[in-house]
DNA sequence: GTGGTCTAGACCACT
DNA sequence: GTGGTCTAGACCACA
């Protein structure tokens, strides 16, 4: 459970993945997320890493720190996460995306109808 | 056309650049490339980072090099362009693109109606 | 009135609070100061950090432990305060602030004109 | 020419001492700072410490990235880092100092009026 | 040369 | 227990 891609940031990709956890409500709100320490230790990754992808999701409003006791997913964390991602989406990556398809002269709408896993 | 994204290296923006010229025509096959000098004059970027980008292109068999001449676009580099591309990004890119768009709920039709340039 | 900065320590903050209390007369001389568990279940902090705010200014003479009763305010506490927090003011708080509002080429007038609670 | 106060993060500090710096105008707009290894061999302390003194600005768009060339003092920086202090310091500062000098009961337009270095 | 990332380990303040 | 900071040293990608 603790393998990375090292092509991008770990620190990048535990925010991601943390951020993924909220968005699919798998860490409720008000609850409080894994301790740095504790994923350090289960993912085998320095407590620095951690800190700076957890430190990523304080500065974005999803995560609370209180004193002493830990981090905390925000109120409104899964609401927030949702509308903030979809945005940079839009904004940023489809019209890429998009720019890409048409460049290689592939169909937009035959590719989102495929499935995840699929191979057309 | 000399502003590049910092979270990428420039030799591979640079790459992409050249490529989607390639394949959208702009610069037939047999052409010449700009010269690495005109381009790092142009694009004020160091001529070894342009030079990485061509190395690249010249390592795919899209351009070729001839001896004090410069850079040309390889015969059936378009074509072999649209093909290596296309499946770097069926195999690679869009399977995540996809996951994300599952992810985020985002609405099929709405990124349909989306152009090139546009804003949601 | 439940909300701490989080760049300072909770029991420093709780400590600034009742010592600006007792400079204000809000609690008299001889009175006592809320409970430990009070102040703690309301303010919905750990009774550790309200003890060690309590024993700092126990440490200053500005509170009294009487066993079994509670902490009260000491005789002499308001103007002891006084003096002893104009002097902390002046060596300490204030020369910084000085030097920054010549820095930033404040207007004097302005601040002057500013109340408790405005916006410029 | 290191030495640092020991109750502020050096980091912070040697974000302000920077500031300060592109705000007297010590180090001019398009300028480089000096290099990470250099301020962290000068001062004697570590690389990441300085490098997150420096992400701090680039945060606040005062410095800007330039791949493996360095950091440079952004265009505008001066006057943005004057607005932005000032609106720090008349916004979170000020009123706190207000309150405060009211609960002293000390005297506004004389502290005021007093020079760096004075002591009434 | 530049900055970015990571590790291993330490010490501190706070709750 | 919690997170924050710092060190010393290493390796990497980029220009």
């Amino acid at each position: 459970m603790g393998d990375w891609k090292d092509n991008e940031p770990i620190y990048l990709q535990l925010r991601d993945l943390v951020l993924t956890q909220i968005l699919g409500g798998l860490i409720a709100e008000g609850e409080a997320v894994p301790s740095v320490r504790q994923v350090a230790s289960e993912e085998r990754i320095n407590p620095l890493t951690v800190s700076k992808a957890y430190q990523l999701l304080v500065d974005e409003g999803l995560l609370e720190k209180r004193r002493g006791l830990g981090m905390f997913v925000a109120q409104g964390a899964q609401q927030a996460a949702l509308s903030q991602e979809r945005e940079r989406f839009l904004n940023e990556e489809w019209p890429e995306t998009l720019a890409r398809i048409h460049a290689l002269q592939l169909d937009t709408e035959q590719l989102l109808s495929m499935q995840i896993g699929d191979r057309s």
